[in-house]
DNA sequence: TCCCGCTGCTAACTAAATCAAGCAGGCGGC
DNA sequence: GCCGCCTGCTTGATTTAGTTAGCAGCGGGA
């Protein structure tokens, strides 16, 4: 359940490139916190903190909300323009070549063929 | 800044005429805990816990998350049919006569005019 | 009067979020 | 090899969310 918010903070970090200790240093959330939560360790983090953690990684705040079940949002609006993740927003606005780009979502396929072996 | 949410909690309650014990019958919620919210001295309440207090208060769950100050909303989009904060879905919901209506408005307007005489 | 039931609230505790300190492994330089 | 430095992570302490127990006030019967 809160598995999604672990995975997908995991991963957004994975895609920017960034350690635990560049983000808390940026946010202010302590390294081992950060690790705790994308291992699924702590659950429930305050919408505070997802809030930081959004717009550092510069993410929408209501994907990372929805990630953690905070949005009790029906699935989608059925007009509405479907509001990118978590993941593709972080694709999105990292600055990448188009090659990078490329690699990246090789990347991210790899991540998710071996999701969570530990 | 949390005081807007203990204001909201409590006329909504007041609007519905419901005690905090009733509210932690229906919700689980504990009726100390309901009125520490509601004075202000517990801050940063779980969304689950909104999440209980918005259904069964009939009030929609972003207006009491807003109130919380865990929406990242800037005020409006301008386009926006613009959603009814709690207090007024509140009344919207409750099921009353108009004359009743009528006098659940002023009770709201007195409870507006002594505002935190506590 | 006394008592009962209901109101909101405070105090003391448990559980969970969050942090500070520190540990083990990997990697490049010397 | 060995030494820094960086990586993620575990462990224990602190703070805060949330609960269980109980208190004081009020209105309505008998």
């Amino acid at each position: 359940m809160t598995q999604k918010l672990a995975e997908a903070l995991r991963q957004v970090r994975g895609v920017k490139g960034l350690s635990l200790r560049e983000v808390e240093k940026a946010t202010g959330i302590s390294n081992p916190y950060l690790s705790q939560l994308e291992n699924g360790k702590a659950e429930n983090p305050s919408p505070h903190v997802l809030f930081k953690l959004a717009a550092f990684y510069e993410v929408p705040y209501e994907a990372l909300m929805e990630a953690a079940g905070y949005l009790a949002r029906p699935p989608a609006v059925a007009g509405e323009p479907k509001r990118p993740g978590a993941i593709q927003a972080a694709l999105l606005s990292a600055e990448l070549t188009a090659d990078e780009q490329g690699k990246v979502a090789e990347f991210i396929q790899f991540l998710r063929s071996q999701r969570r072996p530990r």
